[in-house]
DNA sequence: ATGGCGCAGGTATGCGCAAACACAACCTGC
DNA sequence: GCAGGTTGTGTTTGCGCATACCTGCGCCAT
């Protein structure tokens, strides 16, 4: 009973302080602040006012320790400044924190490794849920998460053998539909344009789709993958110039990102090059600047925010052993737009 | 000693799993973890080879509780859509991962109400910090924070009065320095566009260091300030295209946003007017398009990653008690491209 | 030979709360 | 008027770990 620890220099003020205070038992606080009805009306007074004067805090580590559950999902993404992802995490964070949980994140840049010690680290806080950008993990990670009984939700890709819980789309259609539109737009040339193939699983997909519909179509010509420095526009303009020294024939491009298409529409722009008469383009994502006035830019248009939605409704159920489906599939809304000759925009933009 | 609940399925291996399997103590283990170095060999193999077997992962919830600290940050920003916040957070993550620090994330699409939910929520994590982008809170926030003891942050904004530390800039600055480089660039009538004034503060500290500018000088027409619907391109050329049609005289315009600048910069390309002969610009964000072929902005680039490394370095002190500046004033770099005329780009482009 | 010292390792305690259980006071209906 | 519910509140226990404190062993100086 000696006091033979004063780390804190502020000594914390706990439920028993307010108990004391509101003159019932620890418990009854402890009811109170679950089930507020569950406790009569003069007692939940006295505590309430209780609780507003010592400005009372209750200390959700110990809460969680003695419930052992702590109302923390963690969030694995390669890239927070990805603003495909960064809209997820948005969308999540809102849905998870309207029920009362709270988000723990980190961001990979692409590393497995990385991905890896971050499982690790969330799972030492045995979240109520972790969530996971794609299907490619490492093999510790998989056994981790498998060993956990956490439920575990990756986005963003959908494919054979999930840990537990899925949402997202194939990549290898949206590279399919985007290079199917342009032939059906004419384009007999058609080359992909992306950055990061090697470590960005899901844009090497799209590639991958698109080699496909080329190599699998007669009379076309044979597939050319550029691949820019970054993910920005300059760098898209700067792959655009160097792919039509290479292939001068192209008549069409498919790119990974809109970002890259803008800066290839910008450098074709330049260079008289008409869009679409001589030209057309296609892009991926549906950020803003693709609609109208900037680029005017055909899109495929993933479902960025739903993503978020399903993720948070899909642990939330699975949380409190509600049913849910294992796999959910949302479907890219293709936007055509004037740089694919598309006879008139669609009304759906996101 | 009644096993009187059994909620998880599978049984946690505890410290003490390990302990026996190791033929040690659990304080060892314990110990071990901490300081492996403080363990005789032939302990240390033993635990270690235990923990492999177990698969042990530390509870870090029941960790926290006993030593009354969490190695956890609370973050708190207005949106993770944008990406001047998304690349602080990026970099605040990252170097403060490296230290095994967690980061839990909110957002408050700039609603004050929302972030004293948040401050509220994470102080019940008895976090070892918390981070807030600018000034303006509630009362209720800063009195939680004034008496909570716990290390703050508040970023992205200088003033008097912080609640404890503070890194940033002024963004009153941004807005004169901005003004003033138009006004030395020959402009008489410029105009100010930006979005959501009424809630984005920092924009709105911008708009006054603009006005203060054309207010004091002689010979320039009457400032102007445009609001844009949304922070997107397209708004901004629609925006663009009010301006002009209410006040035709205006011969350089300076944006709350580079985004904004993109869209009316577009806006101008496709109504032929020349830039910078009939019309400059100036933007602020530093976003990769505005450098080079796309657009060729200038802009003045606020110090995104910096800002999150500062926050990071700032609270680690704070928490081991080392000596810290509390007050950090990272300058944004003005880069001056065609779209101002300027004799030639600046190299540092970031 | 023996007392003292250093230090690796063990023992005991409690962090603040949730929740199972016990129990008292009050109903309800016959 | 009393058995058998209902509430509402109090008592108790332990979640898994960090850490203050204790123990015992080996070593050296006297």
């Amino acid at each position: 009973m000696t006091e033979h620890r004063q780390r804190r220099s502020t000594q914390r003020t706990t439920m028993s302080d307010v108990a004391r205070i509101a003159d019932v038992s620890p418990s009854t606080v402890s009811l109170f602040l679950r089930e507020p009805d569950a406790v009569s009306e003069a007692r939940r007074l006295r505590i309430q006012r209780a609780i507003d004067a010592l400005r009372y805090v209750p200390n959700r580590m110990a809460g969680a320790l003695a419930a052992a559950s702590t109302r923390v999902v963690g969030v694995i993404v390669p890239s927070l400044v990805n603003s495909f992802f960064a809209e997820t995490v948005s969308a999540l964070q809102s849905a998870l924190m309207a029920e009362g949980y709270q988000i723990l994140i980190g961001h990979t840049n692409y590393d497995a490794e990385r991905e890896e010690e971050l499982v690790r680290t969330f799972l030492s806080w045995s979240p109520s849920g972790i969530v996971l950008t794609g299907l490619g993990h490492s093999r510790a990670t998989r056994q981790m998460l498998e060993g956990s009984s956490v439920p575990v939700v990756e986005m963003w890709e959908v494919g054979p053998q999930p840990i537990d819980l899925m949402v997202g789309f194939s990549h290898a259609d949206v590279g399919r539909l985007q290079t199917r539109h342009l032939i059906e737009r004419g384009c007999r040339a058609i080359a992909f344009l992306g950055a990061q193939l090697d470590k960005d699983a899901r844009a090497a997909q799209r590639a991958q789709g698109y080699r496909d519909v080329v190599n699998s179509h007669t009379g076309l010509a044979a597939p050319e993958i550029a691949v820019a420095d970054a993910q920005s526009a300059s760098a898209g303009a700067v792959a655009f110039e160097g792919l039509l020294e290479r292939r001068p024939e192209v008549d069409g491009v498919v790119f990974s990102n809109d970002i890259l298409a803008l800066g290839a529409f910008m450098e074709a722009q330049r260079r008289g090059i008409a869009i679409p008469e001589q030209m057309r383009m296609i892009g991926f994502g549906g950020l803003d600047f693709t609609s109208g006035r900037v680029a005017d830019l055909s899109t495929i248009v993933p479902p960025r925010r739903e993503i978020g939605e399903n993720v948070a409704q899909m642990l939330l159920a699975r949380i409190s052993k509600r049913e849910t489906p294992t796999r959910i599939i949302l479907d890219p809304v293709p936007v055509f737009r004037r740089s694919t000759d598309a006879p008139r925009p669609r009304t759906r933009a996101i």
